[in-house]
DNA sequence: TACGCAAATGAATAACTATTCATTCAGTTG
DNA sequence: CAACTGAATGAATAGTTATTCATTTGCGTA
């Protein structure tokens, strides 16, 4: 038997066991974006990590288990982007909706791999509601988070017209969709374009806002 | 052996090819609805169709072409669709962007299952480009159509700071967003608030038009 | 009514894939 | 440095699922 690798292999055999386990989410991540959700198997996901058929059930009892930490380390990294916007002392609010729509077009959430494994699970959500109650909270939380800067918005600037709920349902749509976009058709829309048009939507409720570039 | 069977079996034997291929199609589209794509066996898809095994490759050579002659069935319903409206001598522009719309939220497109069909197949393209090229060409000719619209309401309406392009990609994006809320939070919104929405962000673009209702 | 034939059947097969667990391995402790 | 311990391995297993094809079925025709 060969002894040695020859891919050298920098992951020592003792790692922290949560390492470990955000090292298998990683080629989840990876095998999903490359192969769909429908192709990802443990053999290819343990391959990804450079480790061992057994390495998953070690760690998360079971394939579907895996899926589901992966789509919460998903979730959890964009939930938790935002909360730390929104708790920023520092920001005004425009700057506070500025900082959320960068963070939505960011290299971190606009990673065409994390976008695929996003929409690879929309896609189940119907027949897998599991799916739907890792993201049920976050969704809720944020949409009542990003009302609320709105409505501060529109009594600071005297906007009469705007409706805050209106606002915050169209540009969290406006933004899946654009999301969408980046996932299907790279070449005819970058981040930081789908980033000009959902400022471009705001505009047309904060006119006298966001007009900087 | 049981000779007759209780549930009474109301297609005939021999039916027209093309019927029985779009009974299978109707069939593949329940089962990704219910069960996902990656749970969508044959077995599934037949017992749906209240058909036996060996049906779907006997019609379509393999499971891989029925579905994409499933995402092909609902790629040209859309299409036809608007085409027919892109097409009619007897409307304006404004009717037709309207008629575009109330299209984009009928009860034939806002079906859950086939958005569940579409999501479905959006989470697989980044690793199966066949299904992308299946949708290609009608998102390019749509675009354009729509663009062309947009820029026939600047020119009557005077809307001189008006972009049709980027118009046409923000409404796109935008219905593209509410679907995926009326597949993953059917409570949380209905279709005729879908349509509300779109038509809100197109009154920003064109004050004087979309005022009814 | 009987015959011919295309359509449909479904049991058998072949291919694939998640899970198990006895064994190996490497880092740590006494 | 030897014994110990828990992580990691991967061949074997058990379960699942697409595909095949010999057989059956029932419709149209002579």
């Amino acid at each position: 038997m060969e002894a040695v690798k020859s891919k050298p292999n920098d992951t020592p055999r003792a790692m922290p066991k949560e390492a470990r386990r955000r090292q298998l989410i990683d080629a989840t991540i990876n095998s999903i974006a490359e192969k769909g959700l429908s192709g990802t198997t443990m053999a290819d996901v343990t391959q990804q990590a450079g480790l061992s058929m057994g390495i998953v059930n070690l760690h998360f009892q079971s394939k579907e288990k895996l899926l589901v930490e992966t789509l919460r380390f998903i979730s959890d990294e964009y939930t938790s982007g935002l909360n730390n916007i929104f708790a920023d002392e520092l920001m005004n609010v425009e700057e506070k909706i500025i900082a959320h729509v960068d963070f939505d077009f960011s290299r971190l959430i606009t990673d065409r791999n994390k976008l695929a494994v996003w929409f690879a699970f929309w896609g189940e959500t119907k027949s897998r509601p599991t799916y739907l109650s890792i993201c049920a909270n976050y969704i809720n939380e944020i949409a009542i988070n990003l009302t609320h800067l709105f409505a501060l918005l529109k009594d600071q600037g005297n906007y009469e017209m705007v409706d805050p709920e209106l606002v915050c349902t169209c540009y969290t749509a406006l933004s899946d969709g654009l999301w969408l976009d980046l996932l299907v058709t790279p070449k005819g829309l970058n981040p930081s374009q789908a980033r000009a048009i959902a400022i471009h939507y705001l505009r047309t409720q904060f006119p006298k806002h966001f007009l900087t570039d």
